[in-house]
DNA sequence: AAAACATTTCGTAATATTGCGAAATATTTT
DNA sequence: AAAATATTTCGCAATATTACGAAATGTTTT
């Protein structure tokens, strides 16, 4: 009686949730759904963190593939991840039923 | 120029997905959607983890909403605690949109 | 009352998260 | 080339998460 390991959709969600799991990264996700892009600077006003941790937090919603950042000199403009945010959504809607 | 602070929703979607950012919970809240109700004894088969993890992965379920225990002796019956899973539902559905 | 069963709590360890300010990087303007 | 601007990376500290096995708790059966 073996026991069976995680299956690759449990994950991928898992992975989403833990990405929105931090109410500063909650709203930069509405920030931008609202606008659709945003300058990271624009952000910083609009949340009650450094500079340095929105960066972190920017750089983990990146990562999980939700966001997208093209440079855009001086600045860097923050855009959602459609694909990504897409697939978030899909995968959320089917696991709630 | 004041720093504004979370919104009470943000920092109640950051809780819900915070519940579901291990792929041990969304498998726990996977079964039970599926059945309604199971024994914590059961669970342990289908995942790959300890008891007492399984133990913890639950009380962290029930702690954010999602999930009710009932002492059915000598097991204990969890099933989903409809309120919180439907407002999880809901503010995700909205969050997406 | 003892044994068996189901589950949680405890103690502990390893790793991850969150946060900040200072320093670093990179581009544009002066 | 220096100054200004935008953002990230570094170093650090505090706290949280995840995991396990052993021990504890509580119930039922023998």
């Amino acid at each position: 009686m073996t026991k069976p390991q995680y299956t690759d959709k449990q994950i991928a969600l898992a992975r989403y949730s833990k990405a929105l799991s931090h109410p500063a990264r909650v709203a930069i996700m509405e920030i931008l759904s609202q606008q659709s892009c945003c300058y990271s600077g624009d952000i910083t006003n609009d949340l009650p963190i450094a500079r340095s941790t929105l960066s972190q937090h920017l750089s983990e919603l990146k990562e999980a593939g939700l966001i997208q950042g093209e440079f855009n000199p001086p600045k860097i403009k923050y855009c959602i991840h459609k694909e990504g945010w897409e697939e978030a959504k899909r995968m959320m809607g089917e696991f709630f039923e």
